[in-house]
DNA sequence: ACTCAGGTATCCT
DNA sequence: AGGATACCTGAG
């Protein structure tokens, strides 16, 4: 058990802000996360603390990162140019970008496309549970290139993933066969980054920013999916001064996500 | 039964 | 370059 200080962070809403599928709520202030090979149980203490079920050394080596817990999050943007984008911001504090791998994200996020949230979790389950390797009871690890890679049409078809199966079996086979490599793309500027990710099978725009923002931690990556397209329409008549909030607009982007969502009425 | 879901690839003009 | 359309499948 370890306790440590990390604030802003509210957890329910940064495990249902559609950034991670692996991040699920036990309880009312309880959250287990997988990540890597790594499972932890984080228990909401009040005034910005929490308890890690790992001990100190595991935190401070890969949770601590994940959680992004050195930046300041209140401190990121700049203030809110409009009374929207307010709102969005008080109302979605204490969510932050985690820090996944970009493999992990990347697979994700070509299962998103055109489901909702509470069916790609579903779907990252199966996959995770067919050809991840088991870390804690019950709980499997994302499964590698290779395995997703060397995964039998008929396998990934019983994940139901749908039409985009051969998307993430052709990826997984440009990843583990080192054709691509998502460490080295790691080096590009993110224009270059984003139109490498483009060139994957099933990635086109939105998918790209997602696996930047979420996977690369690209912060002034701006995801424009069904939700944001609404929001840029109506509040902004389609021009959202996203340059104002640089080289963090992908915050700004989450929070009006995270409020857009809560207030499904306010379209 | 029906629409919609954190889109993309492909095929048009 | 920009618009229309098909696509698997679970949730509401």
């Amino acid at each position: 058990m370890f306790e440590a200080t990390i604030s802003p962070l509210d957890l329910a809403l940064t495990a249902g802000s559609g950034q991670c599928f692996r991040m699920a709520m036990l309880s009312q202030d309880v959250c287990r996360v997988v990540a890597g090979h790594r499972c932890v149980t984080v228990r909401t203490l009040g005034g910005g603390r929490f308890l890690f079920s790992c001990d100190e050394a595991e935190y401070r080596t890969f949770w601590a990162g994940f959680f992004d817990a050195d930046t300041d999050y209140d401190g990121l943007l700049p203030a809110a140019h409009d009374a929207y984008a307010q709102a969005a911001v008080r109302y979605a504090r204490g969510v932050r970008i985690l820090r996944q791998q970009p493999w992990e994200a990347l697979i994700s996020f070509i299962l998103s496309q055109r489901r909702s949230i509470p069916a790609i979790r579903l779907c990252v389950d199966r996959l995770c549970r067919a050809y991840g390797r088991p870390v804690a009871d019950g709980v499997c690890a994302f499964p590698t290139p290779r395995a997703l890679a060397d995964a039998p049409p008929d396998g990934l078809a019983a994940c139901s993933l749908g039409y985009r199966a051969p998307y993430v079996s052709q990826t997984a086979r440009l990843v583990a066969s080192g054709e691509v490599s998502l460490d080295a793309l790691d080096a590009l500027p993110d224009d270059a980054l984003a139109s490498a990710l483009q060139r994957l099978p099933g990635v086109g725009p939105k998918v790209a920013a997602c696996v930047m923002l979420f996977g690369y931690h690209r912060l002034n990556a701006f995801p424009v999916d069904v939700w944001i397209d609404r929001v840029l329409r109506d509040q902004y008549g389609g021009q959202f001064p996203r340059e104002l909030y640089a080289p963090c607009a992908g915050v700004i982007q989450q929070y009006l996500f995270v409020y857009a969502r809560s207030r499904p009425d306010a379209r």
